[in-house]
DNA sequence: ATGTCGTAAGTACGATCGTTCGTAAGGCGA
DNA sequence: TCGCCTTACGAACGATCGTACTTACGACAT
């Protein structure tokens, strides 16, 4: 069925080095990634990290994946037991600043470090960034949908408080990196007068 | 009186080398800023370049405060006309935004693209970067402050409403870069709300 | 058993990087 | 005039980079 133990060495192989490529971009970027340092970081040779991954922009691209499924797992799949609307928010919310607090990528947010590197350089590495992201605004614009749709909060535009609840966690990522705190309880104290 | 035609040449030198810094690490970071890049762009030979900044990180040093100068010729001096309070701070966000959006960087925000890279890395850019940003929060919050004063708005704590707009500023950037439309018509949306 | 496919090591190539050095040119103060 | 300083060039250094091979080994299908 599933046979062939090549294929999934492969796939473990390539596991393993994306996962340490994810966080050592969280830290010098994308474009700081390099076959032989990572090579060296895993225990394989230059050669066999560049026999994995063809180009550095494919490197690049399956990094970026990874480091969605980690996000995934860590942020939005705890919340899936949460009820729909301002709970469920607030949880994604909360796990959002947990996530960007304790050192699940060492670097902070995986995106908030790559975006900009990115954001000017066209690209498939810059087109799955912008997916991520756009699909990151899509699940909170839903949830304040659900919010109104429930009666729990009234007179706000879905699209435009996910841009804004968004823009909130992104700078308290920036300002938990600068080493200044109340960054987080910035975000609370806005968004708890946003959904009041 | 401070005569000495050669210093005023090197620092003439200097300037046109990191004018032209600013705009390249606007783009791809100050991270990849290179001796001799930026010595063939500004026609110089790569150790002319090198004798002016004896190090790569005094070089990113001098590009910053470069950046600062022409930041704040370009959106803070033009408002100094204009009445404090509430009246300078739309001034100032509405500047704010045809920076990032008309290419005076050609990668729009300098610090939006820089400061991801370097808050992980401890060290004078690092340092410059963060001392710039807090001075930009503090003239926003001054500015709302003096809203305050005057009348023109209630119950905003002027730190808090300063980081809350400079987190819109900034995803509206991201948007910018992005292709993204309307991310300036948000800001607007929003802090109009908030002025309110 | 034979040939094929994918992982992996190893090597080499050209390019670029930051930095250093020696040297020349020219404005400066004594 | 002389010696000094700063700019600027040109060359070279060791290192690292991405990429492209050749080779080997184990797993698969025929």
């Amino acid at each position: 069925m599933t046979g062939d133990q090549r294929v999934t060495r492969g796939m473990r192989s390539r596991s393993t080095i994306t996962r340490r490529a994810v966080d050592v971009a969280s830290i010098e970027g994308l474009s700081g990634l390099s076959f032989g340092s990572l090579a060296a970081d895993v225990g394989l040779s230059k050669g066999g990290v560049a026999a994995l991954f063809p180009t550095k922009e494919q490197l690049q691209v399956a990094t970026v994946e990874s480091a969605r499924e980690v996000f995934l797992e860590a942020v939005v799949q705890p919340t899936s037991a949460v009820p729909s609307g301002a709970a469920r928010l607030k949880a994604l919310i909360e796990r959002w600043i947990a996530y960007a607090e304790a050192p699940l990528f060492p670097g902070g947010c995986f995106w908030a470090a790559n975006l900009p590197d990115f954001d000017s350089r066209p690209g498939p590495v810059r087109d799955s960034l912008a997916r991520q992201r756009r699909s990151w605004l899509a699940l909170l614009a839903e949830q304040v949908s659900q919010a109104i749709a429930a009666g729990e909060v009234t007179g706000l535009d879905p699209e435009l408080t996910a841009f804004q609840i968004d823009a909130l966690l992104n700078s308290a990522n920036i300002a938990m990196r600068l080493g200044e705190t109340g960054g987080a309880d910035k975000v609370r104290r806005v968004i708890d007068g946003l959904l009041a």
